[in-house]
DNA sequence: GCCAATATGGAATACACATTCTATCCACTC
DNA sequence: GAGTGGATAGAATGTGTATTCCATATTGGC
């Protein structure tokens, strides 16, 4: 019982797994393919865009090739055809993105093997704290955190998920010193909350899917009587994104449906840091 | 010669030609979409990947969603199927690809001169995130999640720093249906509900450093009354860490003397993910 | 609380696509 | 200079895909 390509055995060739290692089959098998195949092969290396997201047809135009080229190239480098060759090149263009969450996770769903939970989940915390660190705009850091430093005082708004990170803040605020309140609707006392807001005071709101009623509520109040506010949240979609001066955004780990709250931890120490630094310098310049 | 879609004319929505612009209008149309609608809105701009790469019957199965619904979506937005808006997805892949490169460049230069506070943060986060990743043992973490899936009711006891934490237990431990309360000395009934703690109750008790005294006696009365404590602190010297069956460890990330809560967030979102799996075996096994 | 209007999911459909096949061409050998 | 092996192009094929359609469910208005 013969397998059906048992004699085309003289390179079993192993088809490669990353972009990387496929780059350099390409460079090794350039001087042993036909003249046909070597064109490709440059094109292939001078535009790894256009072959990661056209067709082949269009491809094989833009390369000035027919499409069956194409495929017979990438058989040569033994993958099934073209579509299968094609799916390093797009691996590429989702590795060298800034933001990696989505490879993660579908990664986390499709090899639950080898990885157990604590794993995935650290693993996922530290892309969801590198895409913090990368895409967060220092002047928005720094504004809330001068905001926060002189207002009179601090409301801090949270529901649900977002309170663990509410908590924190109220923490480490009253550690500065600042004088901060939680309005944690205990009791059901939003509503009175509300009527002692001052105009000077900043709110500090925090957000995230689904987005509580009643913290955006307590935001369009807080704006009604002009008191600056400071969002954190996580998708522009949110509805308090509009509020915010400035916005802050913060997108989590999540793993198996469930979303950490890692990454956003980070950016509330690093607000209260912050905040801490502005009171010490504002000290400093009235000592002088 | 009346163009074939004048008529559908309510909206003349004009398709957005970059991927800027497409995620504005998505955060500025949201309102006013179904929910249906919202739910892939927020989905595409969480997992722009995903929406970029793959199909439209995958993207829909990881949204949830009806193929149908990604492709009335992308209409809705001024696009002619699914496919059409892809385009702009994919062009995002290709636009953002060179300036990683410089991103890189740049973060790598950060690191040598001065790395400013986020990115001291994020760095320090990752290392507690691994330690905590390498040197929790893993029995110790299924043994508390068993505990947890099956206490009649489970008592969470923190005060200060550790309060974020138990906030997110309660919230995670809530949504799993478990009976969870959180015992805060709020109104300063912590002595009264000491009094209702209950043998089959399983105590949760989370302190770290300066360990808050409150929350040592509470856990000395729970094991008084035999209850399983479940203990997560920082170090063996804590005096929780004696009571604990088990106790878990976690040394959370430190930078000028403020302490993060991230690494911490990812243990107590392991502890829930797993006690969730805990309670569906138990489901699945009971229904054989 | 009923009706209309709209949204939804799933199956049917039509389309686009990669792949395969075969006739032809070229190079190399004897 | 004829024959043979391999490479090539372009058309045919079959699979995988987006899209449309329709019956059902849900929402909002009166």
């Amino acid at each position: 019982m013969p397998t059906v390509k048992q004699m085309s055995s003289s390179q079993a060739a192993p088809p490669p797994d990353s972009f990387a290692d496929l780059e350099q089959l390409i460079a090794a098998r350039h001087a042993g393919l036909s003249s046909r195949l070597k064109d490709i092969a440059v094109f292939a290396l001078a535009h790894p865009n256009t072959i990661a997201l056209e067709t082949v047809a269009t491809v094989a135009e833009q390369a000035g090739v027919p499409p069956s080229a194409l495929v017979r190239f990438a058989q040569a480098l033994g993958f099934d055809g073209f579509s299968d060759m094609q799916r390093l090149f797009r691996l590429r263009l989702v590795e060298q993105m800034p933001s990696y969450t989505d490879r993660l996770a579908q990664r986390e769903q499709g090899e639950a093997e080898g990885a157990d939970t604590l794993d995935q989940l650290a693993a996922a915390a530290h892309r969801a704290i590198d895409d913090l660190a990368a895409e967060t705009p220092r002047e928005a850091l720094d504004e809330a955190a001068t905001r926060l430093a002189r207002a009179r005082g601090i409301d801090i708004v949270a529901q649900r998920r977002s309170l663990p990170i509410a908590s924190y803040f109220l923490y480490g605020l009253l550690n500065l010193e600042r004088p901060t309140r939680l309005l944690d609707n205990q009791g059901g006392m939003l509503a009175q909350y509300l009527r002692s807001l001052h105009p000077d005071d900043v709110m500090l709101a925090i957000s995230f899917k689904p987005y509580a009623p009643e913290t955006l509520e307590v935001v369009r109040a807080a704006a009604q009587r002009k008191l600056e506010v400071v969002v954190v949240t996580d998708l522009s979609v949110s509805p308090l994104t509009a509020f915010g001066k400035p916005t802050l955004f913060v997108r989590d780990a999540e793993v198996q449906q469930v979303r950490s709250l890692a990454a956003a931890m980070c950016l509330a120490t690093c607000l209260v840091l912050e905040t801490g630094r502005k009171l010490v310098q504002g000290r400093g310049r009235r000592k002088e």
